[in-house]
DNA sequence: CAACCAAAAAATGTTGACATTTTTGGTCTT
DNA sequence: AAGACCAAAAATGTCAACATTTTTTGGTTG
């Protein structure tokens, strides 16, 4: 199974965390594609395990969003129909700008030095290649440093356990709807910037509107795919 | 075991979904105290049941941030520590801010109603009572029309799911940190009538304030309990 | 030919036993 | 007496079989 998309989880040692991450991987990438059935028995002879460790992953999965479980029912990959994606990112939305808000205030220098490393990398890389885009990763590491710098952990494990799995599959599934355009850098810059004035509330309406834009752009899509076409 | 806490749940119909509210309702109550460990095999001799669906309701638990379970030694009862209480107030603030700028544009007439009643009979219990306190559950229910009237799942999973059990668990057994003052009834009368406004910004602004007050008499509360006492 | 019912098949839920790891308790050494 | 070490006990992780429910299938009937 494919599983380059994410390997920094702690939930290796035993087998239903093994499980987890196959399974994480293999939703994320479409491997399993939305709304299918992951059968019990089937996968656990595929995987080559009882079904016990199975179930546990499951439930972690479901934790995380990536797995709707109705009882007597089984298990299905989660369905990312455009109302759920705008939902997701309304709530990324709501809880990224308080991070990042806590973050101008609570973000140690040496985090804000991880952040330049970061987009300087950024910079070096559309300068290099006159790429557009971002690459997915390098993004996803940028919010991840101001996540943790937020120094909420009850808002760090909603935002990377339960909502970015699912913006990761929705991204990596619609690589056309990338959050990355030429823009992004620049945003990423005005960030940085508030963050080093420990400005919370600039640091707030900055990434609200990066945030925003975001999901304005992908809306834009869903519609098009609607009428047009 | 004590189980009047909420009964509303869609667990049910498997031992699993049984013991899952089971479970909930005596951490919530403090019945497992803060920190203390659930053993398997001693919980699954009590409650005759086996090993199993008690380990998936331990994940499920898990899901709802009212256990913490570390690989090759168990589950503990998670610890209501100021700094955790304060970030879960933190990130409420986030996230129902945002729910009630929705609830303004999407709450329909009949949600609207609902309110009313609510705050009509917390208005009723009050005067009935000279009380200053409107009961916990009154103000549960204002808030849960609240969030549902948002129409983002997403959001609503996160609040009713996720932060809620914890904010119970330690209302339950902060039973002086209550978070009705005299001054609660007011406030909800103010975010009804944003929403009557269908202005969302009067909506956020006056939410927020509501939970920012919370949290900083809970944060008071922390204080004198270090210094003083 | 479609609708319906019943038996069979398959899937999920549950259990008890086994495997492996962690914790406990006591002995021995320094 | 304190600490290291080892064996026993207990706990968690895993498995395979059993129980119950759901789904499928195939045949009958209107």
């Amino acid at each position: 199974m494919n599983s380059n998309v994410e390997t920094t989880s702690g939930l290796s040692g035993t087998i239903s965390g093994e499980i987890t991450e196959t399974l994480r991987d293999a939703i994320i990438t479409g491997e399993f594609p939305q709304g299918s059935k992951l059968s019990e028995t089937k996968l656990a002879k595929d995987l080559d395990i009882s079904r016990g460790p199975l179930r546990e992953a499951i439930r972690k999965l479901e934790g995380m969003n990536l797995i709707q479980h109705i009882p007597q029912q089984g298990a299905r990959v989660v369905t990312l129909s455009p109302k759920f994606v705008l939902e997701i990112y309304e709530t990324r939305e709501a809880l990224e700008t308080k991070a990042a808000s806590l973050a101008a205030l609570n973000m140690s220098s040496g985090e804000i030095d991880q952040l330049h490393r970061v987009i300087d990398a950024q910079s070096k890389f559309m300068h290099d290649n006159s790429n557009a885009h971002i690459p997915a990763e390098s993004d996803y590491v940028f919010h991840e440093i101001l996540i943790r710098g937020a120094k909420n952990n009850v808002i760090k494990n909603a935002l990377l356990h339960r909502l970015y799995p699912l913006i990761k599959m929705f991204r990596y599934q619609n690589s056309k709807a990338s959050n990355s355009t030429s823009n992004s850098l620049l945003e990423h810059r005005q960030i940085i910037y508030a963050i080093e004035q420990r400005d919370p509330e600039l640091a707030a309406v900055t990434i609200k509107r990066h945030i925003v834009r975001a999901r304005n752009r992908i809306e834009r899509r869903f519609n098009e795919n609607i009428d047009g076409d």
